[in-house]
RNA sequence: GUGGGCGUAGCUCAAUGGUAGAGCACUGGACUGUGGCUCCAGCUGUUGAGGGUUCGAGCCCCUUCGUCCACCCCA
């Protein structure tokens, strides 16, 4: 009985075709994040349970990969990029601050697999830890748009906000602690359901639907201008949380940030527990498949495994929605359909000359394929054709005889024949 | 965690409850120094798994697994 091939629920492979445009997003990614300063970090698939836990709220840990190993100690997959960042602040003191770290890794989650999410997928964080300075905030939303522009995103939306702020509003109208975070949660949903049925839903969850009238009343206000909306209420006396909203949006602006492309969204509140004040989003509007960046200042992360209290920021890039995305709007570079140089083996008389050929083109960094069976040239070239090569090079007895080799133009089917000295000149002048 | 659609050859899909098929792909040949086109031949199956109903199940029922989608939540 054979094993049946087959993946594990929810993770994928990775074919080449598939791989080249991700390998074309990282290389990118990374790209501009050294642009700003950024420096590589990676962290292992697997920390204790203790280590992970805590930080995610209790949808979150339903979610958590986690088990015991073979000693019996609790282990759990990394959910995110961000605890186990924390922890690596905690247990190397000697880091230089403030410091900008990048991440390019897979996390996992256990979740119900559907259209864009899987139980393993790649995050892709930057983070800058050790300032409190809005410009690091700033910096963030900066790369954001850096890198959204560079792929050829055109229409994106960087939404900020303050959970202080909007804190400190909830309260002003009267909800409890407690209230809040259903308050919060139903705000997430704001756009995605209608204000009826938003209603319904507060109603439900018994929530004071004078109070919640009275919010959704204030934001949607706040929604045409939010800068002079901020202003006014900032003479009214509510001022916490308002300058570094303000300021987290002009210093954008300075830092790059086009004004079409980043708003201030008072209802914006962000799922995971460990944001404390500035918050952002990103989504593009054409396909609308949601948040494809996300983040904010989380500055009590780092008390859970340290003494020291260290202010945080950063953000996160949805790998695979980005990639989605891209694909749906063709922004990856799009392929040659011919490319490459395919040597074919004529006999095992010719076989030598064809092995030093591939050595030679690519000690000059002329990358080439060299066939590796015995099969008739027939087989060969139709091996050639079906991967879509330029060149084939031919060297049978006659070139050898000749000092020559025939070069094949697959895509043209022309053919012609040169001196083997001069095959390196020929493929480098064609470039 | 909850709900729905779908599981048949490597892939895409057919088959009124009555003999499991086609196209593509693959292997070889026509064509012993040349791919795509054509023709010929060949290969391919516990119909996801387990149970039940029936003279008889790919098809109906139950269970389970997988997959896709939606909700919850999130990237």
């Amino acid at each position: 009985m054979k094993i049946v091939p087959r993946t594990v629920k929810g993770m994928r492979d990775f074919l080449p075709d598939e791989m080249r445009n991700r390998n074309y997003l990282i290389s990118k990614f990374r790209e501009i994040f050294e642009k700003f300063g950024f420096e590589p970090l990676e962290t292992p698939v697997m920390e204790y349970s203790d280590i992970l836990t805590g930080k995610y709220g209790t949808d979150g840990e339903k979610l958590m990969y986690n088990f015991k190993d073979r000693a019996g100690r609790d282990v759990g997959l990394k959910y995110d990029l961000t605890v186990p960042l924390a922890r690596i602040i905690a247990q190397y003191t000697q880091i230089i601050k403030p410091f900008k770290r990048y991440q390019i890794q897979p996390v996992y989650r256990y979740d119900n697999p559907q259209k864009g999410r899987y139980r393993e997928f790649y995050q892709c964080d930057i983070d800058i830890i050790g300032t409190s300075s809005i410009m690091a905030d700033a910096e963030c939303l900066s790369v954001c748009s850096s890198i959204l522009t560079e792929l050829g995103f055109k229409n994106f939306l960087i939404r900020i906000n303050n959970r202080i702020f909007l804190n400190t509003l909830l309260s002003d109208i009267g909800f409890t602690d407690s209230e809040k975070i259903i308050v919060l949660r139903l705000l997430d949903k704001k756009k995605k359901v209608s204000s009826e049925k938003l209603d319904a839903e507060a109603l439900e969850k018994g929530l004071n639907s004078e109070y919640f009238n009275n919010l959704i009343t204030l934001l949607s206000e706040s929604e045409a201008d939010p800068v002079s909306f901020l202003e006014r209420l900032r003479e009214s006396g509510t001022t916490d949380g308002i300058k570094a909203l303000l300021d987290l949006y002009s210093f954008a602006i300075s830092l790059g940030v086009q004004e079409q492309n980043i708003k201030i969204d008072l209802s914006l509140a962000r799922g995971l527990d460990y944001y404390t004040s500035l918050v952002w989003e990103t989504e593009i509007v054409e396909p609308a498949i949601g948040s494809i960046v996300g983040g904010g200042r989380y500055d009590t992360l780092v008390e859970r495994f340290s003494k020291e209290k260290i202010p945080c920021v950063g953000i996160s890039f949805g790998f695979e929605r980005i990639c989605f995305a891209m694909k749906e709007l063709s922004l990856f570079p799009k392929r040659k359909e011919y490319s490459g140089i395919f040597i074919t083996i004529f006999n095992k008389d010719t076989l030598h000359e064809s092995i030093y050929i591939a050595y030679e083109l690519r000690k000059s960094g002329i990358p080439c394929e060299l066939y590796l069976d015995k099969k008739k040239l027939k087989q060969q070239f139709k091996y050639a054709s079906r991967k879509k090569f330029k060149w084939v090079i031919i060297i049978g007895p006659d070139e050898v005889a000749s000092g020559k080799a025939v070069i094949r133009d697959l895509e043209n089917s022309s053919e012609e024949k040169v001196d083997q000295s001069s095959l390196i000149d020929f493929f480098i002048n064609y470039k």
